[in-house]
DNA sequence: CGGATAATCTTATGCGCATAACGAACGCTG
DNA sequence: CAGCGTTCGTTATGCGCATAAGATTATCCG
């Protein structure tokens, strides 16, 4: 493969990921929320209750960082965190009636930062490209491939 | 815009990232870099001695970040740090000949991760993937926009 | 049953990023 | 030339992620 393309490639995903996520900050901010902890609770609020292994599969990240996260949310009260009766090891991580509220408010700004990230692209691009996300994603996915 | 595509189109950059820089973690880990180095490492080799400044500008991040990554690979003897006479606020950043090999060996890299991120990809997609993700990036850059 | 293995969570610790606050040098303009 | 805003860099602090190491509980198997 070419090297400028290479280059190209991931320097390109780099810079989206560095700029997306500080546009997502600047918009999560006047909720109290740091980017990473609206997919916490956007995904309790698709899929009820999970545990702690169940939510980090989810998200893609490690117990260590599920932990702090959920640490934090329930610190500001929109999670709580709840033993689990069926097995002493888990805990249950659910929403509360704040962070169900605060869900559908991120639900509204994710739909401004779509919006706004893919202006100007041609309406082709535009279906295909959830598509080829998640191929890439499952691409370089460590877990299956190596 | 429909709240599920905004969802997918979020989550799957959010995830792309994730997994793209930890795949990039773990093949840079032989070289003894941290994922964000490399970036350090190519411009300086593309562009030649920068100030800390117009680095920041190009890699896209902001002062404090380049104070400690060049930091880092200075101390792991990759780069220079030198006071720029010309303008004695300003310090040069220049790679030295083990980064300029690091550079190469980088590059051989990314071409390994650039080939398995779009593996299956449709040779069409390859073709406008790179503009899409310049477009996108450019789109959420709050310096411009905002 | 009991003991090894696996799963779940937690506590360090470290890196890349950010913002905020500061000092030092530049450069323009009165 | 003096003053002042601007630019460059640094330190301090905080968050999201990671890995490594430990404690507890589940589970499987001999």
């Amino acid at each position: 493969m070419d090297p400028e393309y290479a280059d190209a490639l991931n320097q390109g995903i780099r810079l989206l990921s560095l700029r997306h996520r500080a546009r997502a900050a600047q918009l999560l901010a006047p909720l109290g929320l740091h980017p990473g902890q609206e997919a916490v609770l956007l995904e309790l609020d698709r899929t009820g209750p999970l545990i702690q292994a169940q939510l980090g599969e989810a998200l893609g990240c490690e117990p260590p960082s599920v932990t702090l996260m959920t640490r934090k949310l329930e610190a500001s009260g929109h999670i709580r965190r709840t033993p689990d009766p069926a097995d002493k090891r888990a805990t249950v991580v659910s929403l509360t009636d704040s962070g169900k509220a605060l869900a559908d408010q991120i639900r509204e700004l994710w739909v401004t930062l779509a919006e706004e990230t893919v202006r100007d692209l041609p309406a082709a691009a535009l279906k295909q490209l959830p598509g080829i996300l998640h191929t890439m994603s499952t691409n370089v996915d460590g877990r299956s491939s190596a």
